[in-house]
DNA sequence: TTGAAAGCGCTAACAA
DNA sequence: TTGTTAGCGCTTTCAA
């Protein structure tokens, strides 16, 4: 039986289905598929070319969800970042999902507004939703993935400095990268040097207060005053604010991100007093705000592209079938003038 | 014939479905469906009692896949945006998730990169996934949306200041913000206002400069310079740049964004100039950096959240089978100090 | 109040 | 090389 509808451009009976291709080919759907599909069976050059026309004349497109159902996939994957509107998670949300698009997978943006709970419920969400891994830059120290692990979802946790059992995760070298901040301080010849550390949910010490902490004590110098407030501008402005006011005012801070580094610095305007000359800052991070401010911030880079590269590798990649892993990155020291550092370079980035 | 099957907690024979529960209950899957989704029928309590029962003991959770293939809905929404690092598309994006959320649709994001093939490759794939809908923030004038509306898809243009036919959008009053911007400038009375305006890939004039020029000439003030230049940090260094050093320069500069004018604040501080002494800056978009940026910007803000709500309204939501319609929103101008207003308030924000 | 069963669009094993 | 067909897990009409 041969195609006899080839005249009837468009049936127009809702969305065209693989079974519309194949009539208006005059070939079965199963031809079609391996056409779409390219495999796994080959198909004549012939009945190809007349399938591909009949796909572009009735603009035909493949239906997701049943392709879904069959293969038990979505190519799509799932990212809990705590907010969106941080540059540095949106700049991590951005990496991760240029990495996924270059595998073909989509990427299910949420925010947890770093609560528990919301946390929780999008991993179930996510989870219900097929999707085929997740990534989780969560607020939590042990983050509840039985959910996942019941859908059996792969998982990686993401910004996650220490090692969890059991857990693909990726991280940075937080009390490395943080010596090399406080050291370039210390450098500098400051030896009161203040920490405005942000608040994690973790009780545990953070990686660079330790780092800080090391530092200071490796060069034989007493640790000055620590603020812990919240990891935003506003936070920072706060302890800023604080540490400013203090009995002995620090000479130097390292602030534990550039969110709240911008935040110190605005304290500092206010005071009126001048950075570097009256007091110097260091951040951690490494986004972009960190190169406009005034002055621009001398800050620790994670090197957030390769950390998503990795990620995405390691949850859907080349590494999907390696044992779980911790991955830690190496982090950079960006040298501009809120250290005391002379002025170099003009900006590049955007 | 009653189940019988009680004994056995999992048969763990890969991922629990309906037919599962329903056996371990000792009832029809029909049933299963009813509970799960409270409905189309009514089912007796003890019936529901014992189907909770064996969902929570054998862990079921309902293949969204399956669901998207039977309703035609995936529940998702699309969101095309040119750069999720820039501050305000991730405002944007984020507040874009809360409110599909809040309707239970979840987002799947994507970045343009400003890039006329990146965004009909998104569209094309997004309307292959069968999302439910898709919020575009685009690059282009007259998108390609062939796909979507092949697809039957909805879309609402965000981001978009002027009506296109047939299309739902939601824009701000652009010419009408910057008059705000600008007559405050003349209020403080500049009568030299430069404009560092972002470069579209429509080549129709943007309400912008539009706004600029028509408050200039309401006041009977000469036009001052205009450099267009990126809508980033760095296009606004640039333009700082070159207007810093033409031949008359501007008392004030009224910038297309907030990012433009951070860079601009670096240009003048550069230069040994102090804001607002020297130069006043005013800019557009509100976003969080701007108020923490030295001196913080006095700058036009868009209701993100409110924008992002009606967004969500019209494509899914109460408003989806209205007409399409063009949605101005007014802007508020967020008086700072970089206009030359006495210093008033602390950052409230984050 | 419950159950049986059709079928959403697709893939791929198997048959021809 | 191509076609037939059995499901993937779910919803819902229709019958009991």
């Amino acid at each position: 039986m041969v195609s006899m509808t080839s005249t009837a451009p468009v049936a127009s009976h809702g969305p065209v289905t693989r079974k519309d291709v194949a009539r208006y080919a005059g070939v079965s759907t199963a031809v079609v598929s391996y056409v779409v599909n390219g495999g796994p069976k080959r198909v004549a050059p012939a009945t190809e070319a007349k399938v591909q026309d009949a796909i572009r004349v009735l603009g035909y497109r493949p239906n997701a969800a049943a392709r879904a159902l069959k293969l038990g996939s979505s190519e799509t994957l799932g990212l809990i970042i705590p907010d969106n509107s941080n540059p540095f998670f949106s700049l991590l949300a951005h990496a991760v999902e240029d990495a996924a698009a270059e595998l073909g997978f989509a990427l299910l943006l949420t925010n947890s507004g770093g609560s528990l709970t919301k946390e929780r419920r999008h991993i179930r969400n996510l989870a219900a939703r097929q999707v085929d891994g997740v990534f989780l830059a969560s607020v939590l120290f042990e983050p509840d993935l039985e959910d996942l692990a019941k859908a059996d979802i792969p998982c990686v946790l993401l910004n996650n400095d220490r090692e969890t059992e059991g857990f693909n995760s990726i991280g940075v070298d937080l009390a490395a990268g943080a010596r090399t901040a406080v050291e370039h301080l210390l450098w500098h010849g400051h030896t009161r040097i203040g920490l405005a550390m942000g608040t994690n949910v973790s009780n545990d010490i953070d990686g660079r207060e330790l780092g800080w902490r090391e530092a200071l004590r490796d060069a034989g110098v007493a640790e000055g005053p620590i603020i812990h407030s919240d990891f935003t501008r506003l936070g920072g402005y706060l302890a800023g604010q604080r540490l400013l006011a203090g009995p002995d005012r620090p000479t130097a801070i390292f602030a534990s991100s550039d969110m709240q580094a911008i935040g110190i610095l605005r304290a500092i305007h206010e005071a009126g007093l001048a950075v570097p000359g009256d007091i110097a800052v260091t951040s951690f991070d490494g986004v972009a705000d960190a190169e406009y401010s005034w002055p621009a911030l001398t800050t620790v880079e994670q090197p957030v592209r390769a950390m998503a590269a990795a990620a995405v590798t390691a949850l859907v990649g080349a590494a999907r079938h390696e044992p779980a892993q911790h991955r830690i990155f190496p982090t950079a020291l960006h040298v501009r003038q809120s250290c005391g550092c002379p002025d170099g370079n003009a900006p590049q980035g955007a």
